[in-house]
DNA sequence: AACCCGTGGGG
DNA sequence: TCCCCAAGGGT
């Protein structure tokens, strides 16, 4: 692009942006631990659903010690339902090492910030421009979107090597005035203008300077090849119930799918004869790269001639349990029908 | 590099 | 229904 294009490419977006930029509550303060905790709730996670997360967080954990300061289980807690849950854990462990290792506030340089857990070159970015001000790039989604349209640039964005060529393109354009306003009106353009389908170029404030708006083909842009699609799953899910009226819980692994969350008792389908229970009710949850289908039994621990790991919870406990979503709808259910 | 890791909404 | 997408990071 033209010295002349990049100062009115700058100048438009700069504009239009601190005009029309959505009023969000992490745009209230600077504080980076805030940006922060934002930044990472954002990650795949459309505004209107992170916005009820990221306020309880706010409330249950005002300060960045007060964070460090909590139980892992109290964290997911209030993750539950947010999805992603290794972004919960390793923000949590992020922020305990900024008390150990930084004495509570956060480095300002990419290589120490980007050492901390969970902040990776993306959040790394974000956080020291958009609290410190510092020229780094933020390359997200809405970011190559955006630029591959402006730039018209052909490369699949679902290569990992083709991120480098939008991060040396930030790192040119990018406003050294205001990197804060310039990477989050990138990503302000992408999420309201420059959308997947159908943008809005005629409302853009830079398709003067837009290539693939001047050829007309903003529509083909960005390139990006597919993924495969999910696995599907059959479990059956057990409702134990003891004579004490508690339920059998078990905690899930501490990595992989769900780390760390509780679900009732999940068994493959071969490994337990269920034909003598009647089946409650049936579940299909879809994670982006599987499916679960799931079976559900009430069942009362005598009539369970088998040992199954778990511990047992009273209905106040499990209301308290970060739980796996699916777990949830079992819950809700059983609740429901076991009221008094 | 390729795969794993959630959820809700839109077309 | 199905597919895609949304302010990615860890392994």
């Amino acid at each position: 692009m033209k010295a002349q294009d990049i100062r009115r490419f700058r100048e438009a977006l700069l504009t239009w942006y601190h005009k029309e930029k959505r009023d969000l509550p992490w745009r209230k303060a600077n504080d980076p631990y805030h940006i922060w905790i934002s930044e990472v709730m954002l990650q795949q996670t459309k505004v209107d659903t992170v916005i009820p997360y990221y306020e309880k967080f706010i409330e249950a954990y005002p300060t960045l010690p007060d964070m460090a300061a909590a139980d892992e289980e109290h964290v997911l807690k209030n993750w539950e339902g947010l999805g992603y849950y290794s972004r919960a854990r390793n923000l949590h462990a992020g922020v305990k090492e900024v008390v150990e290792r930084y004495n509570g506030s956060l480095p300002t340089t990419r290589e120490e910030i980007s050492s901390i857990r969970g902040i990776g070159p993306y959040t790394a970015g974000a956080i020291l421009s958009i609290a410190y001000q510092v020229p780094e790039h933020a390359v997200d989604g809405n970011v190559m979107r955006v630029l591959s349209r402006v730039l018209f640039i052909e490369e699949d964005i679902a290569k990992p090597k083709t991120k480098k060529i939008f991060e040396e393109a930030v790192m040119e354009l990018i406003d050294r005035h205001d990197p804060s306003g310039f990477n989050q009106g990138l990503m302000e353009l992408g999420a309201t203008i420059c959308t997947p389908t159908k943008p809005s170029c005629l409302l853009c404030p830079i398709n003067d300077v837009c290539e693939a708006f001047s050829r007309g083909l903003q529509e083909t842009l960005p390139i990006k090849t597919k993924k495969t699609k999910a696995l599907s799953q059959q479990w059956n899910v057990l409702v134990v119930e003891n004579e004490h009226g508690e339920l059998l819980m078990e905690k899930r692994q501490s990595k992989g799918l769900l780390a760390n969350m509780w679900q009732f008792p999940m068994m493959d389908p071969n490994e337990l004869d269920v034909s003598m229970f009647a089946e409650k009710m049936t579940l299909k949850h879809v994670f982006s790269h599987l499916i679960w289908e799931l079976n559900v039994f009430y069942v009362k621990a005598n009539d369970l001639h088998m040992k199954a790991d778990g511990v047992w919870k009273s209905a106040d406990e499990i209301e308290k349990l970060p739980k796996a979503v699916p777990m949830i709808k079992i819950w809700d259910a059983y609740k429901k029908e076991n009221v008094g």
